[in-house]
DNA sequence: TAAATTGGTTTCCTTTAGGAAACTAGTTTC
DNA sequence: GAAACTAGTTTCCTAAAGGAAACCAATTTA
């Protein structure tokens, strides 16, 4: 192929990748779906009720988790005057806009475990 | 509140997390949406095609991720008989399958870019 | 009074992710 | 013959992710 050939349709969508580089810059890692897929599916929740839905999850990472994902207004904590006091994550009106993400994660993972399966 | 209140809709919602889990087990990381991203939109492509559209992406570190991608049938590897040889990387069939999800990620970095700013 | 539950924090540790730079080998152009 | 392009690999390194266990203060239940 010659050097200079001129590439027509140079390759490369910068503002699409860099869409996905943000999304996945906020989103990426083991628990951060499941987090707000949880919150999504289940409502408001407590930490103890994440931490148990979660299974696995140590209260260290729940806790910085949410703390991030709080920061990025996708989450609300809220502490709740009860005895003992307890305290709520919900999914925001910002973190709302995840749902068609969320539901396309899961679906797809259906989809592959069924694929890998054959 | 009282200890041994019933729960009558526990959360957690085992399906779907660990649908999200396998998904994001195959797909989180900083470059594999970003990877499939440009196959999808871009059609087969090859090596140092993708280290340019893939801005500051190391050499090893994409073979290494289309190798995890092609194990995973998500990619094909091809080698051309050009001179030099050349290698293409395409979107299997059941990469297809990612179209919307990726699409999904694309939006949702978009739109959050655009909340952001506000 | 002892044990358990609330929502975490602290410390320590291992593993993984990711990047920079140098290098390889075959081919081709200058 | 020198330089450049093909598609990577190798080595070395740092930073981030993540987990285990212990601990904390306040409150409540047994």
């Amino acid at each position: 192929m010659k050097k200079d050939q001129k590439i027509i349709h140079p390759k490369g969508c910068p503002h699409q990748l860099r869409a996905i580089k943000d999304t996945m810059e906020l989103l990426s890692g083991k628990w951060k779906f499941q987090i707000i897929g949880t919150l999504i599916l289940s409502g408001a929740t407590r930490f103890m009720e994440l931490k148990r839905a979660l299974d696995g999850i140590a209260p260290k990472k729940l806790s910085k988790d949410l703390q991030e994902l709080e920061i990025n207004q996708l989450i609300t904590r809220t502490v709740k005057d009860t005895k003992p006091i307890t305290v709520e994550y919900a999914i925001t009106e910002h973190g709302r806009t995840l749902d068609k993400l969320i539901n396309e994660i899961t679906e797809w993972g259906l989809t592959h475990r069924k694929e890998i399966i054959k």
